[in-house]
DNA sequence: GGGGGAAGGATTC
DNA sequence: TCACGGAATCCTTCCCCC
C-alpha cells in the first residue's frame, strides 16, 4: 500500500516542532498537495493533546532527541584522521559496490492506487463523489482521494478523520474481498513474472527481463488487448461492464495515466509495443480492464529503485528509471531519503540533524555516517546514495514468526487478563496448526494503558503449537508481569501472543543430519534433532506431530501456494547436493534390504541421541518403514567416533560401500562391515588434517536448495547431478578461481558485494540459490560445457585429472560420503576458507551464504571497525532495507 | 570474547 | 462522547554463560 505508515511530516510548522513529528501530518503523499498543513496539524493536536498516547509519543520523541544528541556529541569526538581512515574505506566499498552494479533486470513494482478504498467505491457507487475511508473509528487504513483532500490519510485514527472531515464515510474493512481482487491482479502478473514477489494485498515486484525478451518475439495480436473484458466481479456485489463506466477513471480522472480508463471505449481493442513502457502500460491495462480499479507503477533496475519510481506518478501512472548509470545518480541526487523504503521518522531526523535530507548528501557524508552508524545501517546508506538495491526478487521467504494481538478497554483484572491470554493462545495455536508450524520460543506482549509496550519471552526445550503448551508458556510470563507491577493492579490495554523460532527454520542448521539419515525408511521429525534429544517428538506427539512427520517426496513441480506442505518438512530442505547424495545413498540401503535385511545396526545407543531421519524417497520405500521401536531409524551422533558403521552378518548379494561407493558383490556383512571399517578408518586418516575444513563444507551442505530447484531433482537420476548445481555465485564479489566455475564467470560478469550483516539463512540461502531460469536447462549446459575439460572438484577443491563425467561425479560423491562421514564424527570448528576458492564457490552454490557472510564479517569485524560496536549508535532496521533492496543484489545469471 | 537469548525499538503495509 | 491497530521482520543493546 502507498506510504501506508509515513506519518512523520517531514517538517512541521506547528509550534513546538521539535516534539510533534510523530504526530503531525505527513502530506507526502499522493493526493495531498497543497493542503493547509497548520490548520491540519492545529486540530490532529487539538484532538490528541492530554491523552495517553500523546503523552507516549512525546516520550518517544524525547527519547530520539536524546539519540540525536549522543550521536552529535560522538560527532564532536570524531578525528580528523578517523575521518581519513573512515573515508578510504568508504571509497574501498563504494568501488566495489560499483564494480557489482546490475543494470541488467528490469524490475517493475506495482501499487494499486487506494487500494481498499477503491474497492470499496467500484463496489458502491454512491461514495464515489464523497470522501470516505477504510477503517474504523480507531483507525483508517486508507483513504480516497477526495479524503485526503482534507488531510484524512492511512494510519490515521477515524476520530481524529472525523475532526478534519466531519462528512467522511468510513467503511469497514473487508479482507475477503480484496482478497479476491488481489488474486485476479496476481494473475496477471503471472503472465509478466511467474516469481514475482507479493509484498501485500495491493503491492508487488517483478522482474520481466525474460518477459521482455520473449515479447520481442510477439506478433501483434499477442500484445493486443479489448477493453473492458472483465465478465464478473469479485464480490458478487459489482454487476460488470455496464456498470464500470465511469467508476475507475473517476477515481482518477485527472491522473498521469487517465488514458487507459474505461470510459466509452467497450470493445476497443488496444495494441501495445515491445518496449518496457508499452510491457507495463499493457500490465496496468489489464488490471484495469480485470477489476476496474488502477495500478501504478515504477520500472527500474533495482527493487528499491522501483518502488520509489511507483510513487512518482501515482496514482495510474507509471515512471522508469533506464538502466544507466548516470540516469540513476541524477535521480537519486534530489531524492528525500524519506522516499527510501526502509527509511521511517527516526532514521529521517537523525539523519537531518547531521544536515542530511537528500540523497545526494547521504552520498557526501558516508565517512561521517560509517562512524557514527551501525554497519549495516551505514552499508544500507552507501546503497541507498548509489541507487543500489535488490535485482533479485525472492518469492516466498520462510514465515518466521506467528502472533496475535488485541487492543482493548482498561483491563485490570487478573482473572480477566489470563482468560484474554488463554483466549489468544488458543487463536494462535489454531493458526500454527492451520500451518503446521511449531515454535520454541513464546512472546507475550502488553501494553499497558500508558501505551508503554513490553515483551517478554520465554524458549522451551521443545515446539509448541497448541494452546495448552503455549498457554502454559504464556501464564508464566503474564503471571510475572502481574506479580511485579508496581503498584499494581497491571493496567492492559493490549495484549498479543507471539511464537517464533520455528523449528522448520531451525532445521535449516543440521541439516547434515538429513543427509546422515540416508539409511532411513519412512521419515521422520527433522525437528527432532534439538538439544534435547527426541524432545519435539514427545511434544509434538499424538496427532500434532503429523504436519511434521509426513512423507517427503522429491517434488519436481514447484509446489503451489495452495500446496500447504509444512515448509519444514519439505524438499527445500536439502540442498540439491543433499537429495542427490540421500537418494544414492538410500539406494544402496534398499539394496541391503532386499537382499534379505534391514537390520543396519548404526548405533545401539539410539534412544540417548538419536538422529531422526528424512527420507527423501519415501513414497517410494514406504514399505521398509520402521516401527521406530528398535534402532534401525536412527544413528547415533556419536557412532562415528569410532568406526561402529556396522550391518548385521548375513550374506548379501550385492552392496556398495556408502564410504568408498566400491560395489561388492557376494560378500558377507562381516566382511562388508570390516571394509565400511577400514574406509572409515581411512577416511579419517585422509580428513585428519582437514577436520576443520571439512566441518565447515559440512555446513555448507547444510544449506537449502530455492524453491525451484525443486525442478532439479528430477535431474538426480542423472550421473552428472553432482555438477549440476544452479548457483555458482559467491556473494563477495570475488571471482571464480576454479576452472570448474570459470566458465560461469562470463555470465555473471555483473555482481556486487552484499555487505550484508546477520542475513538470515533462510532468505540468504534460498536466495543464494536461486535458479528462477530453467535449472534444468543448466543441468544439460553445465554437463556440455564440462566435456573434456579438466574439472576441480567442489568440494575437496583437487584438480580432477579426467573430463569423464562419470569419473568426476563419482569423485563428488566420495568427497560427498567423507563429509557425511565427518559428521558422524563429531564437530568441527569453522577454518578460515580464504585459501579455499573453491569451497567459497561451493558454498555459493549451495546457497548458505549467510554463513559466508558470517565468517566474512568476522574478519571485517576484526579489521575494520573503527569504533567498538557499543558505540554505535542503532539506527535503521526494515524488512525492505538490505533484505529486500540490497540482499541478493548477487542475482544468479544462470 | 563470542554466541545466543531476551527485550526494546524501527519500519512496513 | 470516547477514542491512536495488527502482523511481521529485522536490528541493536544488554546480559549471561561457556
Amino acid at each position: 500500500m502507498e506510504d501506508h505508515h509515513q506519518d512523520a511530516a517531514v517538517s512541521v510548522s506547528c509550534s513546538g516542532a521539535d516534539l510533534l513529528s510523530r504526530i503531525a501530518l505527513n502530506d507526502n503523499k499522493a493526493g495531498m498537495e497543497g493542503l493547509d498543513r497548520d490548520k491540519i496539524n492545529k486540530v490532529i493536536l487539538e484532538t490528541s493533546k492530554g491523552s495517553k498516547f500523546y503523552e507516549n509519543e512525546l516520550k518517544k520523541e524525547r527519547q530520539v532527541n536524546q539519540r540525536i544528541e549522543k550521536m552529535m556529541e560522538q560527532k564532536a569526538r570524531i578525528t580528523k584522521e578517523q575521518m581519513k581512515q573512515a573515508q578510504a574505506e568508504v571509497d574501498k566499498l563504494k568501488c566495489e559496490l560499483e564494480r557489482g552494479r546490475d543494470l541488467g533486470r528490469v524490475i517493475v513494482h506495482v501499487d494499486m492506487d487506494a487500494f481498499y478504498a477503491a474497492v470499496e467505491m467500484r463496489d458502491c457507487p454512491e461514495l464515489k463523489d464523497k470522501p470516505m475511508a477504510v477503517g474504523s473509528m480507531s483507525m483508517l487504513s486508507t483513504s480516497n482521494y477526495h479524503a485526503r483532500r482534507f488531510g484524512v490519510r492511512a494510519a490515521m485514527p477515524g476520530f481524529i478523520a472525523k475532526k478534519l472531515c466531519p462528512n467522511l464515510v468510513i467503511m469497514p474493512t473487508n479482507f475477503d474481498k480484496y482478497r479476491a481482487v488481489s488474486a485476479k491482479v496476481r494473475e496477471i502478473f503471472s503472465e509478466y513474472d511467474p516469481h514475482f514477489m507479493t509484498v501485500s494485498l495491493d503491492e508487488a515486484y517483478l522482474d520481466i527481463t525474460e518477459h521482455l525478451e520473449q515479447r520481442k518475439l510477439w506478433p501483434e495480436s499477442m500484445r493486443t488487448h479489448h477493453m473492458c473484458d472483465a465478465k464478473t466481479d469479485d464480490a458478487g456485489r459489482f454487476a460488470g461492464e455496464s456498470e464500470k463506466d465511469g467508476l475507475s477513471p473517476v477515481l482518477f480522472e485527472d491522473s498521469p495515466g487517465s488514458s487507459t480508463s474505461l470510459s466509452g471505449a467497450e470493445g476497443k481493442a488496444e495494441v501495445f509495443g515491445t518496449s518496457v513502457e508499452e510491457a507495463v502500460r499493457e500490465m496496468r491495462f489489464r488490471i484495469e480492464q480485470k477489476t476496474t480499479l488502477t495500478a501504478s507503477a515504477g520500472i527500474a533496475p533495482n527493487m528499491m529503485l522501483a518502488k520509489v519510481c511507483s510513487d512518482k506518478n501515482k496514482p495510474n501512472g507509471q515512471y522508469r528509471i533506464p538502466p544507466e548509470r548516470q540516469v540513476v545518480m541524477e535521480f537519486m541526487k534530489d531524492l528525500p531519503v524519506r522516499k527510501v523504503s526502509g527509511v521511517g521518522k527516526v532514521t529521517e531526523k537523525m539523519l537531518a540533524a547531521l544536515g542530511i535530507v537528500s540523497c545526494a548528501q547521504l552520498g557526501q557524508q558516508m565517512a561521517l555516517l560509517s562512524l557514527l552508524f551501525s554497519e549495516t545501517s551505514w552499508h544500507h546508506f552507501l546503497h541507498i546514495s548509489l541507487g543500489l538495491g535488490s535485482t533479485y526478487i525472492e518469492r516466498d521467504s520462510e514465515r518466521k514468526s506467528m502472533s496475535t494481538e488485541r487492543t482493548f478497554g482498561e483491563m485490570s483484572d487478573a482473572e480477566e487478563q489470563y482468560s484474554l491470554c488463554k483466549e489468544l493462545c488458543h487463536d494462535l495455536a489454531q493458526d500454527l496448526q492451520r500451518e503446521g508450524l511449531k515454535g520454541k520460543t513464546v512472546t507475550l506482549k502488553l501494553k499497558n494503558v500508558n501505551f508503554e509496550v513490553k515483551t517478554k519471552a520465554f524458549t522451551l526445550q521443545y515446539a509448541v503449537c497448541t494452546e495448552e503448551d503455549i498457554f502454559a508458556a504464556a501464564k508464566d510470563l503474564l503471571k510475572a508481569e502481574i506479580d511485579s507491577v508496581s503498584p499494581p493492579p497491571l493496567k492492559l490495554r493490549l495484549m498479543g501472543v507471539r511464537v517464533s523460532g520455528f523449528i522448520s527454520v531451525e532445521n535449516k542448521k543440521p541439516l547434515q543430519r538429513s543427509i546422515m539419515g540416508f539409511l532411513q525408511k519412512g521419515g521422520s521429525d527433522p525437528g527432532s534433532f534439538t538439544q534435547c534429544p527426541g524432545s519435539a517428538l514427545k511434544a509434538g506427539g499424538g496427532s500434532d506431530s503429523a504436519s511434521f512427520l509426513k512423507p517427503q517426496s522429491t517434488e519436481i513441480k514447484v509446489p503451489s501456494v495452495s500446496e500447504q506442505i509444512p515448509k519444514s518438512t519439505g524438499p527445500k530442505q536439502q540442498s540439491f547436493f543433499q537429495r542427490a547424495q540421500s537418494k544414492r545413498l538410500q539406494q544402496q540401503q534398499e539394496q541391503i534390504i532386499i537382499s534379505g535385511t534391514d537390520t543396519t545396526n548404526i548405533s545401539a545407543d539410539a534412544a540417548a541421541s538419536t538422529l531422526p531421519i528424512t527420507n527423501p524417497q519415501s513414497d517410494t520405500t514406504s514399505t521398509n518403514t520402521n516401527s521406530g521401536t528398535d534402532a534401525t531409524g536412527y544413528i547415533n551422533k556419536h557412532a562415528t567416533l569410532k568406526p561402529s558403521f556396522k550391518i548385521s552378518t548375513q550374506v548379501l548379494q550385492f552392496l556398495t560401500c556408502p564410504v568408498c561407493n566400491r560395489e561388492m558383490r557376494d560378500v558377507n556383512l562381516t566382511a562388508f562391515n570390516h571394509h565400511i571399517d577400514e574406509c572409515l578408518k581411512g577416511s579419517a586418516m585422509d580428513n585428519e588434517h582437514t577436520d576443520s575444513d571439512a566441518g565447515e563444507r559440512k555446513e555448507e551442505l547444510n544449506s537449502e536448495p530455492p524453491a525451484s530447484s525443486h525442478k532439479l531433482s528430477c535431474d538426480e537420476e542423472k550421473p552428472s547431478t553432482s555438477i549440476s548445481l544452479p548457483v555458482v555465485e559467491t556473494d563477495d564479489g570475488n571471482d571464480f578461481k576454479t576452472p570448474f566455475f570459470s566458465h560461469r564467470k562470463k555470465i555473471n560478469e555483473k555482481r556486487s558485494v552484499v555487505p550484508n550483516k546477520k542475513r538470515p539463512l533462510s532468505e540468504s540461502s534460498s536466495k543464494a540459490s536461486h535458479t528462477k531460469h530453467n535449472p534444468a536447462a543448466v543441468v544439460t549446459e553445465l554437463s556440455s560445457d564440462l566435456k573434456g575439460s579438466s574439472l576441480t572438484c567442489p568440494v575437496c577443491s583437487q584438480l580432477q585429472s579426467t573430463g569423464d563425467l562419470a569419473l568426476f561425479n563419482r569423485h563428488v560423491d566420495m568427497c560427498l560420503n567423507q563429509e557425511v562421514l565427518l559428521e558422524f564424527r563429531g564437530s568441527h570448528p569453522p577454518v578460515d576458507h580464504s585459501d579455499a576458492p573453491a569451497l567459497e564457490s561451493v558454498r555459493g552454490q549451495l546457497g548458505d551464504q549467510g554463513r559466508v557472510s558470517k565468517v566474512r564479517e568476522k574478519s571485517k569485524r576484526q579489521g575494520s571497525s573503527l569504533l567498538p560496536p557499543a558505540k554505535k549508535s542503532k539506527v535503521l532496521s526494515t524488512k525492505h532495507t538490505i533484505d529486500k533492496f540490497f540482499k541478493g543484489n548477487t542475482r544468479q545469471n544462470v
